[in-house]
DNA sequence: CGTGAATATGTTGGCTGCCAATACATACAC
DNA sequence: GTGTATGTATTGGCAGCCAACATATTCACG
């Protein structure tokens, strides 16, 4: 697939993967890789402004941790990031519901098949 | 929906509302959007260069008809554009089980419901 | 100790591709 | 003759993702 493909989508993957609970960003390409068996290699290019984006649109929130390890900062939801969430996976059930329809129409009633 | 998430997927649907048999511009447009129930709506500086694109890589091809009416040009399906189409939608149905998968996951086996 | 790989965060430039705006021409109703 | 629908086409702009690059730490291995 293409590797740009995720393109206008991605705020839902970021929020998605973050609904369990807490990661840095590092965690976050890991997570999304592996939900998507594979499929989806986001790119530290792509997902660091984009969290950057949605922190300062109040959807996550962060907070650096140097304890013990190495630094790291992590991410969680807010409550209007939850909601920004369900959001998105509304859009994302019309949208392939409207690209779906147009790309294996259901064929007429009364057709013999 | 916002209007341009159809970005990345345009090839396919103008190939599949080319499958029954040919079409002109405008009437694409109006087929987009009666086969998705109204929520995409094409325009006309996204489907004439795209048609373009399409015609030179060789997966359409057009024709002027200028007789009685006005002049259309209409366009319809190569054999190749049908193999691009049949790849066109696996592309799509891996597209969406690989964002679906990140978005809405199916929960882990053994968790109490 | 050096070297390399893995972990981790971040920026910059560029390109793709869709849209808004614009332009123009014909047909038809009124 | 004027407005509306039909019909094709181009241009400029911009959002957003990626490739490439930059930097730092930790750990294994020799």
């Amino acid at each position: 697939m293409r590797a740009d493909a995720v393109r206008g989508h991605l705020d839902g993957l970021l929020l998605a993967v973050l609904e369990p609970g807490p990661l840095h960003g590092y965690a976050i390409i890991a997570a999304v890789q592996h939900r998507s068996d594979g499929v989806l290699e986001l790119r530290t290019g792509t997902i660091y402004p984009a969290l950057n984006r949605l922190e300062r649109l109040g959807l996550l929130s962060s907070s650096w941790q140097s304890t013990g390890e190495r630094r790291r900062r992590c991410y969680e939801l807010t409550d209007a990031g939850r909601r920004s969430l369900a959001g998105e996976r509304t859009a994302w059930s019309e949208f392939t519901t409207a690209i779906g329809s147009v790309l294996n129409p259901t064929p007429p009633p009364g057709v013999a098949t």
